[in-house]
RNA sequence: UGGGGUGUAGCCAAGCGGUAAGGCACACGAUUUUGAUUCGUGCAUGCGUUGGUUCAAAUCCAGCCACCCCAG
């Protein structure tokens, strides 16, 4: 690729990442522009508009690179294909990532449309993960910084959306990133990694959930006794493996250890827990839908691979069984910790002990078999 | 009313004369582009209350109060 006729347009976010990542490819000789997005419109819990003071950085890192910047809104787009889905689905009483939608339905969608539209050839994103271009099939692999590896996020991607993106930093690491960003002078340099649902930031996420989801008073009650220990204010607010919040103290009988979720029952309202690290916690199968699969489905129905449940956890190693309408069904090779429904399996061809493998995929898990 | 028992932080709960363990909950922080998990720190100048004994009392003694149980 002829860097000097390439247009890249570049997702800053006003982090250190993605202002490396527009640093890097203009000193590749790169066409690049800065478009930062701004796609919720409501002020933090302190009351402070952070997208303002985020697109400040922008503005400062990419006059310091010296590419123009943009600023695009896409708070309607935001609205109606995650946010609404996040709703529904916690309505349901199940726990969704509205991060993964985020990326197949903004950042992949409106945003990639937008960077076209001004001429990219290719757009760039912070985004700690690779993309591998063989036979013409697009592969999506580990970032090289196991640690910071976002394949998670990124496992809803079509060969169309790959086939446009740039990951510049997937091979480097964040300690590097930071120093190239020292180095730079950037004002984003040591600026916290920014963390809460992307765009919207961190929150008290159940005083957030509540101007959205009215409260709704329950009993809490012990999976295994049936006995009501407590209330709450509303089970669509908790997820399953959760420890705080359930306000449950100490009493005289049991093992005096912290009490965990198990299950929901939304119709009756009734959140479930259990005391200690018990069984009820641990799964062994589930299933799996909405299924993207990278660079294309399996040949194989069956096949055994690894996969994550959720962000951040090391690869576990599963079976797979692709079902003829679509979903799959997957085995743990060992019980698994608080696999919960609207959360997604995603799959990857190595364990987490090596690097260099692939994201196959993933899928959002509907039900959970214990 | 008689007999017995218990009163230690929001909740459990050690301590049994030597200057208030621990757990749960909670708060804050670290980690984290979901939600969680995890990790770290904090959390009773005071042990129902009033007196007494003692160099020293949550611990011993007495009165009072509250609650629980058994009798009636």
């Amino acid at each position: 690729m002829d860097a000097k006729n390439t247009t890249v347009v570049v997702g800053m976010s006003g982090g250190v990442d993605s202002s490396v990542v527009a640093y890097l490819l203009k000193k590749q000789g790169y066409n690049t522009i800065g478009l930062f997005m701004n796609n919720w419109e409501e002020k933090d819990d302190s009351g402070c508009c952070t997208s303002a003071d985020d697109y400040a950085d922008v503005r400062r890192v990419a006059s310091k690179i010296g590419i123009p910047y943009y600023s695009i809104n896409f708070a309607k787009e935001y609205q109606d294909k995650v946010f609404s889905e996040f709703l529904a689905e916690y309505k349901a009483g199940r726990t969704p990532n509205p991060d993964v939608l985020c990326n197949r339905e903004i950042k992949f969608g409106p945003f990639l449309n937008f960077a076209k539209s001004i001429g990219a050839d290719k757009i760039a994103t912070g985004h700690y993960c690779r993309v591998e271009e063989k036979e013409g099939l697009f592969y999506l692999k580990k970032a090289k910084d196991q640690n910071k590896d976002q394949t998670y996020f990124l496992n809803q991607l079509n060969q169309s959306q790959l086939s446009m993106v740039m990951f510049p930093i997937g091979e480097e690491t964040k300690p590097t990133i930071r120093k190239i960003a020292i180095e730079q002078d950037f004002s984003t340099a040591t600026k916290k990694d920014s963390t809460g649902i992307c765009f919207i930031g961190e929150r008290k996420f159940k005083e957030f959930l509540k101007n959205y989801i009215p409260a709704s008073t329950g009993n809490i009650v012990d999976k295994r006794t049936n006995e009501i220990l407590w209330h709450h204010d509303g089970v669509m607010y908790y997820t399953l493996g959760q420890r705080k919040g359930l306000g449950i103290g100490g009493r005289n009988v049991g093992t005096g250890e912290s009490w965990f979720v198990v299950d929901k029952d939304v119709k009756n309202n009734i959140l479930y827990v259990t005391q200690g690290e018990g069984s009820e916690l641990y799964s062994s199968a589930c299933v799996v839908n909405s299924l993207n699969w990278i660079p294309r489905i399996p040949t194989e129905k069956t096949f055994d691979c690894f996969a994550k449940f959720r962000y951040r956890q090391l690869e576990q190693a599963v079976s797979v069984h692709i079902n003829d309408d679509g979903s799959a069904n997957v085995i743990f090779k060992e019980k698994q910790r608080a696999v919960t429904p609207g959360q997604y399996a995603v799959f990857y061809s190595t364990g987490h002990d090596d690097y260099n493998g692939y994201c196959l995929g993933g899928g959002v898990i509907d039900k959970v078999i214990f």
